[in-house]
DNA sequence: GCGTGTTATTTTATATCTAAAATATACCTC
DNA sequence: GAGGTATATTTTAGATATAAAATAACACGC
């Protein structure tokens, strides 16, 4: 068998296996709690950041999406009293997210069934597998392709 | 260092390797070519599925996404005659879908470049090193959560 | 032949994302 | 301290996803 493709292979055998996982934990927490991963991530970085919260745009950074969907994804939270948004009493422009009690004790509920579901699809690999999938995951870099694709251009 | 985390700990990098490539091509894919990396995924496997072409219901299982979302990531390929859409002669009800000769002739473009990009983003793993990857990904099992889910419902 | 039920697909409503435009406020220079 | 510029956030428009309702066509039993 040619080698031709094993890098393309080994693409989609990641994505599988991502999307897959993804799409479990997010139907998990929907039917559970009735909240998205997207909203998970939310209330995962402020329950982190702790009493002082996050300003939007570090929580657009850690969240690695577009400073829109920061604004969309927590509106729904803040309706439901789990997230509190306040202006910076330092910049008037900013607003700083935090955890509410309701916000924080949801949280600690979600992730602790969040974890036993990862613990679970994990089962089958030893601590030393993972490890050592952990240690080939970060060695992808997809920065080449932008330089690639810049060059190509 | 405790091993308590372990899985999640992995979850999150393979998270994070995915997520990072699917952008970059994503991105690579609408600078080049402006169509997005679900229109990709569309003519890779009309490409595959050659000229008798795929029903709408073969292809919503080979993209693994919801039957509306077929429909709607064609359309425009459909509008820009890159994939014919024709009804099946022996099954009114069913959709044929396949690649039109210029489809196949970008298809053939994009998917060049998209072997580039991969191999590039691969460059730092071994032919050894990606098929023990391959290897520890199958091993992730998601529909442990779907089950554990299920339980604590 | 004709209702009845099943199946294939599309449509619709909603959720979530991005990119870009709009808004609002701070900061800097004079 | 007034005006221009930069920055933080929200809004808007468009793409893509899902789930559920609607549509359309086949197929069976009578």
């Amino acid at each position: 068998m040619s080698d031709d493709r094993d890098a393309v292979r080994t693409w989609l055998a990641l994505l599988g296996a991502s999307r897959g996982l993804e799409k479990a934990v997010d139907t998990g927490l929907r039917g559970r709690f009735g909240h998205s991963i997207s909203r998970f991530d939310v209330l995962s970085a402020l329950d982190r950041a702790g009493a002082e919260g996050l300003r939007a745009g570090a929580l657009t950074e850690r969240l690695m999406v577009s400073d829109g969907a920061t604004t969309q994804v927590t509106a729904p939270l803040i309706r439901e009293g789990l997230v509190r948004r306040i202006s910076d009493p330092e910049d008037g422009r900013a607003a700083i997210f935090s955890l509410t009690k309701k916000g924080a004790k949801l949280f600690a509920g979600m992730a602790a069934e969040h974890r036993q579901w990862i613990d679970c699809a994990f089962e089958a690999l030893t601590p030393a597998q993972m490890k050592s999938l952990r240690r080939l995951l970060v060695q992808i870099d997809p920065v080449n392709i932008a330089r690639s694709t810049k060059d190509a251009a």
